[in-house]
DNA sequence: GTAAGGATGCGCT
DNA sequence: GCGCATCCTTACG
């Protein structure tokens, strides 16, 4: 298994119905430049689909503002965000020019250049160094200078790229983990996607009844 | 193993 | 000012 960083999913991949997009970057990998010579990479094993106004729990619900205003723009493009007072979450945008949609990347399996990750995340299993969208901005140095980047752009720091394919029977799905009251019935919706499997997923509970 | 609460700063009302 | 698409530490079985 080897990362090719200049197999850069297309602009394309991104221009579909969210949750389509959400299972196919199980599998791919994320890639992000280091330096000159040195790239990191990890496997995408979770994601969540974000879409459009009537998603309560999508950020772009209330309409459009200075901080979701990516989520407008032409698909394949990084949303990055910053919540809770210390944490970083990257999303992809999908989906045609001004309907807003994002999947939130959520959990990684780390292949490449782990040592960047464990100087990111000192203290940690390798299983944990990307669990959670939270942990997998801090272990790959992602921060809000990476929103709008233009994940298929061949100058990028920052894209995804083909990886493995992943079956149908290996993938399950369940509601979004972390939503409030406020989100209404939208925070029912199986719209979180990962590699049943993979020791590698986010510690999140999904939200329940 | 699980559960609860605190940390923290930004976007939005 | 309030609330958050979170994570970590602490407490307790």
């Amino acid at each position: 298994m080897s990362i090719d960083p200049t197999a850069i999913l297309p602009r394309s991949f991104y221009d579909r119905p969210t949750l389509v997009v959400a299972r196919e970057l199980l599998g791919a990998y994320l890639v992000k430049r280091e330096n000159a010579e040195t790239w990191s990479g990890a496997m995408i094993v979770e994601t969540e689909a974000y879409r459009g106004r009537d998603d309560k729990a999508c950020h772009a619900a209330g309409g459009k503002t200075a901080r979701n205003e990516v989520m407008f723009g032409p698909p394949g493009h990084a949303y990055v965000y910053f919540t809770y007072g210390m944490h970083h979450c990257l999303n992809a945008v999908t989906e045609a020019l001004e309907f807003p949609a994002a999947v939130l990347l959520r959990a990684a399996q780390p292949l490449l250049n782990l040592e960047s990750m464990r100087e990111r995340r000192t203290g940690r299993k390798d299983r944990e160094l990307l669990a959670g969208p939270g942990c997998l901005c801090a272990g790959l140095g992602i921060d809000r200078s990476f929103n709008t980047v233009d994940l298929t752009h061949p100058d990028s720091r920052l894209r995804i790229v083909r990886g493995q394919r992943v079956p149908n029977s290996a993938v399950d799905t369940s509601s979004r983990v972390g939503l409030s009251k406020h989100s209404g019935d939208s925070r029912f919706l199986p719209w979180r996607t990962f590699v049943r499997d993979s020791p590698y997923l986010s510690r999140g509970r999904p939200t329940r009844q």
